[in-house]
DNA sequence: TTTGATAATTAGGCTAGCCTAATGCCCTGT
DNA sequence: ACAGGGCATTAGGCTAGCCTAATTATCAAA
C-alpha cells in the first residue's frame, strides 16, 4: 500500500487579524511584486513592528512567503484564504445593497466587520439569493467559491486618452463621502464616457456622459475610476 | 445655570467576550436572583476563575453588581446591553429563517457569531424587512429597539395538567438535532395540544395534536416545550 | 461548634496582538 | 568606498482572556 496523500493539517480557523493581513497582502501584491512591511502597516493602521511580528507567524504557518527586508507574497494557501475573504466581502456588499437598501458608500464598513463572522453557508445562500453576482456594487469582480477571480486590464480615467470613449467598469474606493459624491455625479459602473479634455500637470479630466452633460474630475478621483475602452458604437 | 446632566461616559465598545458574559448573566437571572460564577462558567464553557476575573472587570465598568461569593446581577446599563444583544440574536435568527432559508435548528450558531459583528443599522433594516417581528423562530420574544421585552408566564409541557389544553408558545432549545426532531413531530410554536397522559417518576407526557395524532415526549424534551393554557372552547 | 464539602477567589502563567524604543540592514549619492 | 537616510527588525512591555493550582469563604451536617 502506498503512502496516503498527506491531508493538510486540520488548520485552526484564522483569526480576524490574520484574515485582515492576508487581504492586505493580496491587494498590495495584485500588480505583482512584494508587499512591504510599511505598506501593510499603513493599510491596516498598525505600527510596522506589529507587521514584522505577524509576518513571521504567517510564514511559519505557510500562508505567506517572507523575504526579510524585501517583503512578502502569498503562498497558494494564503491566496486561497485571501480570495475567500474577498468573496465574502463582495457578496456581503452586494447583498446589503440589493436586499437591505444600503447605498454603495455605506456597505464597506459593514461588510468589513461581517466578513469575519459569516459562515461559508451563509455567503453561498446570499450569493444564491442574488443570482451568483459577478461584480460587487463598486464593479469589483467577485471571486468564485472555488477561488477564481476575473482579472481585467483597466485603465483609470486619469490615463484615458483625450478623445477616447470608455466605459466606467469599477470605482476603486471605499470612502462613503467620495462614493456618494460620485453617485450624485452619475459616475457609477456601466456608464459610458467620452474623454474630452485633460489639463496638464495632473490636472482634472473632463468627460461627457451619455446624456451630453459633462463632468470635471480631479486627478485624485479620476485615478479611482477604472475604465475599459468602449467597444463599437 | 444648573449643572448639566452628566452624559454617560463615551464608553468603549464592548468586546465579544463581554457581550457573551452579559447575555449569560441575563439568562441566568431571568427568574430573579443571582447568577453564580459556576453557572456562568458552565454556560460559556470557560473555567470558573475566568469568570471571577471578568466579573471583577464588569463590575468596575458598572455593567454588573457583584456580591463576592454570592453572584452577580445586571445593572440597568448591563441589562440594556444584554437586551440589545438578545434583540440582535433573535432578529438575526428570524431573518436567516425567513429570508435565507435556514431552518430553525441551524440559525442559533450562525446568529451567535453574527450578533457581535452587526451594526445597529443592519439589525433595524432586517427587522424592517421582516415587519418588526415580535417572536423569533423558536417563539422567544424579541426585545424592542428601546430595550423592552415581553415577559409571559409559560409552563412547560412537563408541568401541564393532564387533561388540559395548551398552546405551545416557545421551544427553549438551541440544539440543531433536537430542534429538527421536534419540527418533524410537528411540535412548533403555535401548535395546540391536549395533554392526555403523563407517566409517574418524571416519565413521558403524551399529548394529542389538532389532527388527532398523539406524541409521547420524554421529560427532558417536555421541559423545553413552553406552553400557555389554551383559551376558548 | 467544629468539620468538611463545595464553590469562589487569588496567584501565577500563557498567547495573540498591539505598542515604543533601540538596533540593524540596504542602498544611494557623493 | 562609505556615510546617511530610510525602512525592517529585534527587544521589551502592555492588555484582554483564557488556563491550572493554591487558597479562602460559606454553609450544612454531625
Amino acid at each position: 500500500m502506498s503512502a496516503a496523500i498527506r491531508s493538510p493539517q486540520p488548520s485552526p480557523p484564522l483569526t480576524r487579524s490574520v484574515e485582515d493581513y492576508l487581504k492586505s497582502v493580496f491587494h498590495l501584491t495584485s500588480q505583482g511584486g512584494f508587499a512591504t512591511t510599511s505598506d501593510i502597516a499603513e493599510m491596516l493602521e498598525v505600527a510596522p513592528p506589529s507587521v514584522s511580528g505577524m509576518m513571521k507567524r504567517l510564514s511559519e504557518t505557510g500562508l505567506i512567503e517572507h523575504v526579510p527586508y524585501r517583503g512578502v507574497q502569498l503562498t497558494p494557501q494564503g491566496r486561497r484564504a485571501a480570495l475567500q475573504m474577498i468573496r465574502r466581502h463582495r457578496i456581503l456588499e452586494s447583498y446589503l445593497t440589493s436586499k437591505l437598501g444600503y447605498d454603495w458608500g455605506d456597505v464597506h464598513v459593514e461588510a468589513e466587520r461581517l466578513e469575519h463572522a459569516v459562515s461559508e453557508k451563509l455567503i453561498e445562500r446570499m450569493a444564491d439569493a442574488l443570482g451568483e453576482p459577478r461584480y460587487d456594487p463598486h464593479g469589483a469582480p467577485i471571486p468564485t467559491a472555488t477561488g477564481e477571480i476575473e482579472e481585467t486590464e483597466l485603465i483609470s480615467l486619469a490615463e484615458a486618452e483625450v478623445g477616447s470613449e470608455v466605459v466606467l467598469r469599477e470605482v476603486s474606493d471605499e470612502h462613503p463621502a467620495r462614493l456618494q459624491y460620485l453617485a450624485e455625479q452619475g459616475l457609477k459602473p456601466g456608464v459610458r464616457l467620452t474623454v474630452i479634455d485633460r489639463q496638464p500637470f495632473n490636472g482634472p479630466t473632463t468627460a461627457r456622459l451619455g446624456d451630453g452633460t459633462t463632468r470635471v474630475v480631479g486627478q485624485e478621483l479620476a485615478l479611482l475610476l477604472l475604465c475599459r475602452p468602449a467597444d463599437g458604437e
